[in-house]
This record gives C-alpha cells, structure tokens and sequence, in this order.
DNA sequence: ACGTTGATGCAACTCAATTGCATTTATTTG
DNA sequence: CAAATAAATGCAATTGAGTTGCATCAACGT
C-alpha cells in the first residue's frame, strides 16, 4: 500500500496538522509498511541522516493524537505505529520470540458474552495474541 | 489468593529452585495478587523488606523460565509477571487509560479460524485486549 | 560440616520514551 | 505578496524499565 503527496496533503488538512517535510515522510513510510513500525524502524525507513529522531517521534505522537495513526502494540517496550485505516481495527499478532508484530485479517471474533461494567470496555478493545510466530515455531 | 510457606517451598523444589528468602516473598506477593505485577510493582508491594532489585528482577526471570510464573503483558514498556495457574492461560485486559492489566475470567475464547502457516501459531496464543477500563470509560 | 553451584548485592550500562528550549517554517491574515 | 502567529524542528538532556558483570554469600545434596 502506497500513498501520494496530495493524499497525504489532504489526510493531514483533515486532520488540521501542518503539512511538512518530515511528517509527509512519515505517512508515507507507515503506508508502504505491511507491518506496525517502531520509532526505530521508522527511522531505519527513512535513512539514517534525514531527520531528527525527535521529530519523528514526535509526528508519530501527533498522528496517532490525530487519529491518523495508532499503536497496534506497546510489546517489549516498543511501541509500534500503523495508519488507522477507516475500517475497524483488526487483530494484531506479536511473536514472542523475534518480536515482530504482524497484522492478522480482521474476522477474528473475539466471543465475549461478560455482563457487568467490562461489557463495553471488551467489546470496544483491539485484540492481540501472543504467541511464536510460524517462523519461530519452525526452529524450535 | 495465599500460599503458605511449604508450598511455596514445595512448589520451587518441584521446579529445582533454591528457597531463598527473597524468592519466597516474590512467590508470596504474585500469590497474592489480583493481577499481574510489574517488576516496580513487586518492589512496593514487598515494601519495607528492602531487597535489591536486581535480586527482585532475576526471580522473577527464574519463576518464569521455570514456568512458575508468566509474563501476562508486555504494554507500555513493563513486563507483567502472575502465577502460572495449571490450567491454560486466561485472557487479559491492558487499559489504554490508566495502565493497569486485569485478569479476565477464561472462557472469553477469541475464536479464529485460519489455514496454512499461522493456524498453530493463533490457537496457541494468549489473549489480550487493549482499550479502556470501566474506570476510565467512566471519566471520559 | 563441606563443597559445589546457584543466588545476592551493588553498580554500571542499553535503549525507548519523553521533554525543554531556542530556532525555523507552514499557514493564516492584511 | 509580506508580516504575524502558532506549530514544528533540531539538539541536548532526562527518565525509567530492562539487563548484565562480578565479587561475595548461602542453599542444599553428600
Ligand atoms: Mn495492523
Ligand atoms: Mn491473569
Ligand atoms: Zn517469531
Ligand atoms: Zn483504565
């Protein structure tokens, strides 16, 4: 998945955030990602001498803030950034042996029949599971 | 939920784990906790007892490469331990708001149903849903 | 009681996250 | 288009969880 410049103009004058040079850079790297990415791997995307890493860190913030993006993980102290794409959010899988995130397809119902005040908060919650991914599964 | 001495003993030799004093309390404090614990978290619940967090921090890797204990949540950078209960692991619910982790009751199974490399990987893994608490759903 | 081996205490270190502040710049406004 | 304004950037410093090295101590099988 791929973005244009003028998508990501307009993505961001919905959004009331101001159009610059890093935070188009950004957008553009979340979309082209298949994964959730980590500051860091935001970073690696972009090429080590482009911007400041606060910066990047801090649009992050901003478009997750704005609804343009959000965390699909905080797993192993990482927290890791996809585009909020309109549809509901789909389950996210995290690999407790290379800790990679990946996202699964949504379809995933999460059959919860819990009265009481947790009602709401389930039903409204992102699923992730945590498990060894395929490929961890194959070298143990 | 308690555990009294000689089975806490009894539960650290059954894994070949030395009692010593500190092991025992860690042991004692996620017995009695309704919910997963951070490393911080042990530390002020065993409070005035001043052991040394590294010592604190090593148990707790031991309980859990011992199978012990459990890490129910890695979110927001803090590896969450509980006992690992016989049965198969319960989901659990990671407040976006406040931080706090809750334990529900098993049962609320996320049924998934998906071919090839990923299906062994999904049915093995655990539970976890991440949105806002009651509490916090109450403020907002 | 002894010796082996694991555990402890202390300190140092890594790395993601976070923030303060002076400077620059996108966007609004005249 | 140029000035005004509020936001964003670059740089540096700080927090906090996790992690590790190492000398010393202690659990427990013999
Ligand atoms: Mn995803
Ligand atoms: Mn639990
Ligand atoms: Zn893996
Ligand atoms: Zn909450």
């Amino acid at each position: 998945m791929s973005i244009t410049d003028d998508e990501a103009r307009t993505l961001l004058r919905e959004s009331a955030l101001r159009a610059t040079a890093p935070r188009l850079a950004v957008l553009r790297v979340l979309a082209e990602a298949p994964n959730p990415l980590s500051h860091t791997e935001v970073l690696e995307c972009l090429g080590k001498t482009d911007w400041d890493p606060a910066t990047i860190y801090r649009n992050l913030i901003k478009l997750r803030d704005a609804g343009v993006a959000l965390v699909a993980s905080h797993a192993h102290g990482m927290d890791r950034y996809e585009l909020a794409h309109g549809d509901g959010h789909h389950p996210h899988f995290v690999c407790e042996g290379c800790g990679r995130v990946a996202c699964l397809p949504a379809g995933l119902t999460a059959s919860m029949s819990m009265e009481g005040p947790w009602a709401t908060s389930i039903q409204n919650a992102m699923v992730q599971l945590r498990g060894e991914c395929p490929d961890c599964l194959a070298k143990a």
